[in-house]
DNA sequence: CTGTCAATATTTATTACTAATTTAGGAGAA
DNA sequence: TTCTCCTAAATTAGTAATAAATATTGACAG
């Protein structure tokens, strides 16, 4: 499920460490004291190595003999890396930091969907439009619980980028999960909240049509208005707003 | 500099796994053998853990007990990574595949460009202006040699990324870097290409003047006319072309 | 002042062993 | 038969001690 290992001691290892350097509790440029770890996290040297080997292939900390083992500068984290995207968001309450990153991934999703969709309505298969069509379906299922809605909303999503059938843009599913999984957490499923089958809808019927324009303009609508109405909660702190992307 | 430490065996071991599997030697879904490998690469069963610990950071291989440690569905790799964009082109000669991440880092940076200097446009700084002038100046000056105007290029474009003031855009520069890389093996510095200095100069004008709708029709116009110059030398196979991006 | 060489400290890699875990497969019950 | 639970084997995960490699530092010679 999660990129590495997530099991056993070295896992959590991972973790609290990677908690650590992005929470700024370990600054930039410091370097790490194994002894000290050792001793703080209690695993062995081999196991911290382990953990420390996976934070390194994210860039995130660099072991040279005689200098140490020390934590790069934040320019070099792989912040598109998935895990380092979810590390941000568990690490802390929401700080100064958070709210920046979450506007960064607002900006990805805006630039990178409209083109997206444009590509998927140009190269779609019917196995896309399927898939598109069950999430849909899915998402229109209100009695199956909040979660399960959110579920759906992601699904059709990650869809849509499967459709342009471009491997790269695939992956920007991660960037596009989380952040439909934090306003997620900010719009808490209201009972009141809009119903986001026809916007969504919009785009699959222009997808579906091979209509590129159609589609990014449905698109750029949908984005609008998610875009929108969230600020619109953030704004006034009403807990009434949209109920999908 | 390269994400992982490159250094020493370990490194080796997590490049010759990594070439293994993105060439297609060792397929999606098989289990590893852990001590043929151990023998056959010649490291240890630990340093070899700890390399796979490398792959299984950027999603390519999951250990499990008792089902044995086995190669993901390519779905799952971490495809946006540096290194592993960087393993995809080392592995072997010019494939289908590679053909075909080839479009893709094409389709990206058409995705990703263009909204990027909107952004740039709005929010560039002085220092932003300096760099973005300093690496067009690096480009004019032809007799540095084509690395030099490459590594120029290259420059120009990160800048523009890092006036976005948006970290997560900024790491696409790894996506630009691998696209412009793979060019320039193509187009290897003709005596007879074009000057790429015009087409940039627009853009950063058009970044100075705050003018995002200018700034992203001069973007388009750069990659258009580099897309179209590419394209022609793969057609024709003539040695002609464009200079820079 | 500069370049080479060696001392030194610290990380990286090896070896060998133990522990934890998980899934396959079988036993037993419904 | 089929489902559940339990046992056992297989394999990774973790520990510890040691050896090797390598980069930094300082000293000394050119």
């Amino acid at each position: 499920m999660t990129p590495y290992a997530r099991r056993g001691v070295h896992g959590q290892t991972v973790e609290a460490l990677a908690h650590r350097i992005l929470g700024g509790e370990i600054p930039e440029g410091a370097t790490l004291d194994l002894v000290a770890l050792q001793g703080e996290l209690d695993v062995s040297l081999t196991a911290l190595r382990e953990s420390l080997k996976v934070l390194a292939a994210k860039g995130m900390v660099d072991a040279r003999q005689k200098r140490g083992t020390f934590v790069r500068a934040r320019a070099d984290w792989h912040l598109l890396d998935a895990d380092v995207l979810r590390w941000q968001f568990e690490g802390g309450r929401t700080t100064e930091a958070d709210r920046s990153l979450l506007r960064d991934l607002a900006e990805v999703r805006v630039t990178i969907e409209p083109a997206a969709v444009r590509l998927a309505a140009e190269r779609r298969t019917d196995a896309d439009l399927v898939a598109l069509a069950a999430a849909l379906e899915a998402m229109g299922q209100h009695d199956a619980g909040p979660a399960h809605a959110v579920e759906a909303d992601l699904t059709f999503h990650r869809a849509l980028l499967a459709a342009t059938h471009n491997e790269l843009l695939e992956r920007m599913e991660m960037v596009i999960e989380s952040g439909l999984a934090h306003r997620d957490r900010i719009v808490h499923s209201s009972p009141h909240s809009r119903d986001p089958v026809p916007a969504h809808r919009t785009v699959l019927d222009a997808v579906r049509d091979g209509d590129p324009s159609a589609a990014e303009a449905a698109m750029r609508a949908l984005l609008d208005q998610a875009g929108r109405d969230l600020e619109r909660i953030h704004g006034t702190d009403d807990t009434k707003g949209t109920g999908g992307t």
